[in-house]
DNA sequence: AAGATGATCTTGACACCGTTCAGATATGTT
DNA sequence: AACATATCTGAACGGTGTCAAGATCATCTT
């Protein structure tokens, strides 16, 4: 703990994202929170979700393990907004893959595939991501409203041909379309499928195959 | 820590299940790996799953923070065997769906309501089940052979449908089930639910719902 | 029967964790 | 220049997983 004392804003010197690019390192760290988000996430991706401790993210950070209590009340809402940054880039990709898909028929499946694409390229950080929301309440503010990722599955759904005006039916198929990425997403990294995988040509063709039989649960015919 | 020095088998006077009932306490605990692992299950289900610590896992059983360690090699390894048995009741009930279920064709649905269900009555059980599944390199021994949850899926399937012989398609039909019903036993607990779920009449018949919902991932018609 | 043996448990310690609080320090305001 | 406020540090508390050394007890050997 003797090397602490140097200037706190020295270990992120070469980083834009923590100072207006002119200002000159204008004040005890200059935007911590912010800091604090991007260390927490690059320890994340380096070292894995168990690693990820609020005295871990300071010590990245460069700050005394008591400095994030003036941005977060808690660790929990310190990983909640990592979670959030995440989301919202999952919610591009899910955007972006609805864009790509040529038939709106298939545009539900190419959404899944993002999504679990995402969840598979960033697996600590999904972890995360998911663990905060299944503790919420509700969704977090945003969440439905614009054009989230959730916006865009509910468009793709209409377009699908589920009558929009049955809420019910609309909702439940939000959540069934949600459950089956997310149970594809955290089982497409299970070690014992790595055969498999293989021998299919890689994880991307793997998913697509997951998803082409996912529907027999619902009672119907086996895919081809 | 001055009340510990009582006789170590004090706590569990009159659990039948540490040592044989005529057996006068044979021994410093008896049977302290049972213990162990039956300790963290009371645990868990009445504190939840951040409260399953080793140091609480010891204090539940009556034995020093360090007692542990001479059964299980690691926290990780104790968590094993309490998730070793989850999986095991959950394989009994899924057996009982399949044999509960007329139709070869529903059967694969009511396995999966079953696996639900099981997962929702014992939610922090079946987080710690599904933890250590993630990070298992393979499935443990015995979990394919007999007549385990995972054949009792298999035969369903083959009984739904799809051809035996073809290796990669009943893979890839037991991986989308298993990932199905994981998804929807997580999300099924998902707070932001509990309206629809008393609209529909009870968290059952949303599950069911949910299930009837999940082809369209597949690029199947919605459902009814 | 007595002593040796090895398994089982306790004690005490270490490093790390989340969290709090009093005090130091820099910033912004008057 | 002096005050007020936001920000950060240092030290501490109780909790955690884990380990090494010693105590205790069932069992085996003689």
């Amino acid at each position: 703990m003797t090397e602490t004392l140097q200037p706190p804003s020295a270990s992120n010197g070469e980083d834009p994202a923590f100072a207006a690019p002119g200002a000159p390192r204008r004040y005890h760290h200059g935007d911590l929170s912010r800091a604090l988000v991007s260390a927490g996430r690059r320890i994340l991706e380096r070292e894995g979700p168990d690693a990820l401790s609020l005295r871990a993210v300071a010590r990245e950070a460069g700050v005394s393990p008591a400095a994030p209590y003036h941005h977060f009340k808690d660790k929990s809402e310190l990983l909640e907004a990592v979670a959030h940054e995440g989301w919202e880039e999952l919610g591009e990709a899910v955007k972006e893959a609805r864009k790509r898909a040529s038939d709106a028929h298939v545009a539900l499946g190419e959404i899944g595939v993002a999504y679990v694409s995402f969840a598979r390229q960033h697996p600590a950080l999904y972890r995360i991501m998911y663990r905060m929301a299944c503790d919420r309440e509700a969704m977090p503010d945003g969440a439905k409203t614009q054009d989230s990722g959730w916006t865009q599955v509910e468009s793709a759904i209409i377009e699908a041909g589920v009558n929009p005006s049955d809420e019910r039916a609309m909702m439940l198929t939000q959540i069934a379309a949600w459950c089956t990425a997310h149970g594809v997403a955290e089982m497409a990294g299970f070690k014992e499928f790595d055969g498999l995988k293989a021998a299919m040509g890689g994880e991307q063709a793997f998913i697509r195959a997951v998803f082409r039989h996912v529907g027999i649960m619902s009672g119907q015919r086996a895919a081809s």
